[in-house]
DNA sequence: TGAAGTGCTCCCCTCTTGA
DNA sequence: TCAAGAGGGGAGCACTTCA
């Protein structure tokens, strides 16, 4: 049990890529293979190896399939409760993330495309939203960068790395923890701050500090 | 499209469109959690990444949903030809590996428990095995070597990194390439050797050369 | 505008089947 | 004995929906 999906894989091989690429990179998995090129062939790229073993199974998380993604529409800070028996009129309101959620998500996003099942936990508990939420606005964000370089001229090659941030190179590095709660309430919450480009919400803390 | 299926209208990016990629990248997942425990907790986990682009797609792999892994059971090489009409006698023919293909997987398996998606395709061009058989037969093992630890009395931390191998540590480094082709017919074919305990499949190939 | 819904693919796991 | 089938997850992607 213990690791769940690995999904390792990546792509490869000459023109195959080229023409097919399809970036499974799977969060998990460890790929050696870049998003890009058949750069390294197989047996090659052997460099790191994730697996990524998720292990989730059935621990005591507060999303499920379910009611996933429920963190009360409040005007600040959603989350914290749990979702309380669905009302009548389910109109599918619209979560309204906080600045603050925004803020770490974008800074995070900035570094990392993807986020492990373990760095979506803590994440997700450190905003106090639902790994489901975290997951999705990664996703959501993934589009989002995508559609908007699709708009630009950049080369290909380019536009691949972007999106993918690069794999471990600049992320190894530049994702700290520290060791302090930073816009924090909940002591538990894992402390997340990160460098990255959405400086449109540095402003919105503090402004200089 | 990702895969094929008439999405498209929208946007379309990159080269996926043109290529169709379907990414499902996952990024790697790369997880970073092990399988057991929580040991590492987020954020703190930050070292490889690694994506891998699939792109399998509907490319001119062999194998497909259905008819996957047909290769043959040929005594010797198996694969190249493309699943014909599944004739009458749909019996469920029982694929049956050659020394030489169960050697190098079992070696591969020695380093590695999961592969990459490029992992899995080089191994599987250099057995001539379809994709799909590699990812069984890894998986198959997987099951296997947890079968055979669940009746040892090993501590479950000594299991959980058996069955990992211990991520990347030995992985990087003791899978080799080599320059030249081993046990090959096809000199396309990706040479493929690795250090590793199977040691009960060395001697089926000229003893001692 | 953007979180969430829908639908599809892929990999992994567990258990089972049958040559 | 073991490749492969079947069922059930989780995650990603494209695309859509509607507060």
């Amino acid at each position: 049990m213990a690791s769940r999906q690995g999904r390792t894989s990546s792509l490869n091989f000459t023109i195959d890529n080229i023409l097919n690429l399809r970036h499974d990179k799977r969060p998990a998995e460890k790929k050696c293979d870049f998003p890009k090129e058949g750069e390294r062939d197989v047996g090659t790229c052997f460099e790191e190896e994730v697996w990524d073993v998720h292990r989730r199974k059935d621990g005591g998380h507060q999303e499920t399939a379910a009611g996933k993604a429920n963190a009360d529409p409040g005007t600040s800070e959603p989350g914290l409760l749990p979702p309380p028996p669905p009302p009548p009129s389910r109109k599918k309101t619209r979560t309204i993330f906080s600045k603050r959620q925004i803020f770490q998500l974008e800074a995070t996003f900035g570094v990392k495309r993807y986020l492990s099942s373990s760095e979506r936990a803590g994440l997700a508990r450190a905003l106090q939203l639902t790994e489901t939420q975290v997951k999705i606005w990664f996703q959501n964000r993934r589009n989002k960068l995508k559609r908007q370089l699709s708009t630009s001229s950049l080369d290909a090659a380019v536009v691949e790395n972007i999106l993918s941030k690069g794999s471990k190179h600049l992320q190894a590095g530049c994702l700290l923890t520290l060791g302090f709660p930073v816009w924090h309430q909940d002591p538990q919450a894992e402390p997340y701050i990160y460098f990255s480009d959405s400086a449109k919400y540095l402003g919105l803390f503090g402004g200089h500090g």
